[in-house]
DNA sequence: TACAATAGACTAACCGTTCTGTTTATTCGG
DNA sequence: CCGAATAAACAGAACGGTTAGTCTATTGTA
């Protein structure tokens, strides 16, 4: 399963994927690149789409250790904890190799949301809703599935925002943001959300 | 400059490109569901690129159009409305045939800065945030600029999170938080954020 | 010898773009 | 008021380039 030749070859389709785009990088470049043959690509993954596929999830497998290892590298408090992980955004996209998250890019480009691409994309951003809700569960939030669904858009938002700036300033404002929700929840709990806006109900 | 066969063209596209992305839709297609001959896109846009860019540009004045239009329906108050923005927003996404931002798409499809498809999208976000602050500016918020820029980030992150949940839920989230910002911008005012974050001097 | 990975030719489809020739509508001079 | 001139839109063939994917023949190694 896990061979050298594969390894590089999933490693330089997932930078070029993030830095170029998926429909606009080649096969061909992808081999060329990894030194590879063509044949070995058909062997280990089956088509292009598939190997997109596990592009993707080899990232979000690499982004979501790297936060969890932000995490608990920044204390054992979780209100601390989640300010870490906007820090560690806010890292990332301060980065001069940062091109914009290739998860945004895979929905925009896979509009099918029945498509597999699509489909990888949308579970790196179930996973990190996850990973705010325990953060926000041990914190003893009194809303804390709501305040863990608003904290994974701010990620969103700035991630997005910093893809035309370039610079970590949207992360910083987002964890900003983020201090605010906290301080709030921590001194009156959010007011009910689907309460107010009855009219959810349709969509919901 | 205006002739009814280029709207035609020009609406097809608009659509086109909005649902099932830039790349994968090719030009016989737009022409076909058009009703329109090769020769008059040639003739009125010149490349398909260009048709992008006039799709984007197009879609860029409507949408700030149906904003200003919502900012003036809702009251006198800036604040007020700046929810009317968010209210719009979770209109937008509300609606069944949303399928994601057309610009955020545009960025992402679109990898290199320089061409034309990507700076038109980037146009469209710093109308954005220009929309914004002159709400803030208007409502006389001490840090106007800052503020501007987080909320123009919550609409990017409500619209970016909506495409995958096809709810209005992130839109409502985001006018949330952005009552919460306004109220604390009210009584304090924001706390200086570059001061806060002295290592963003670097990229800025 | 046997096996796996190689390079690279090849296919079939699709892309954006150009070109050709025809048809339609509009405008203008007599 | 009518016929000629101009321009625009038409359908569709053709072009060169690129794509994802398959196949074959060759190499290196155990």
């Amino acid at each position: 399963m896990a061979s050298p030749k594969r390894d590089k070859l999933l490693d330089c389709a997932r930078k070029l994927f993030e830095t170029e785009g998926f429909h606009t990088t080649g096969i061909d470049r992808i081999l060329e690149q990894a030194g590879v043959a063509k044949m070995t690509l058909y062997n280990n993954f089956g088509s292009k789409d598939l190997l997109i596929v596990a592009a993707l999830d080899k990232a979000s497998k690499d982004m979501i250790s790297r936060l969890e290892h932000a995490i608990s590298q920044a204390s054992n408090d979780p209100y601390e904890q989640i300010l870490g992980v906007f820090e560690a955004l806010a890292a990332w996209h301060a980065n001069p190799e940062f091109c914009g998250c290739m998860f945004q890019a895979a929905v925009a480009e896979f509009p099918d949301p029945e498509s597999e691409p699509a489909k990888a994309a949308c579970a790196h951003h179930e996973r990190i809703i996850e990973l705010f809700r325990d953060l926000t569960l041990r914190a003893e939030i009194p809303n804390h599935q709501t305040l863990a669904q608003m904290l994974a858009m701010l990620a969103s938002g700035a991630s997005c925002t910093a893809r035309q700036a370039r610079t970590r300033v949207p992360a910083d404002h987002a964890r900003q943001i983020a201090e605010i929700l906290l301080e709030r929840a921590c001194s009156a709990g959010l007011q009910p959300v689907d309460g107010s806006n009855p009219q959810i109900a349709k969509t919901a």
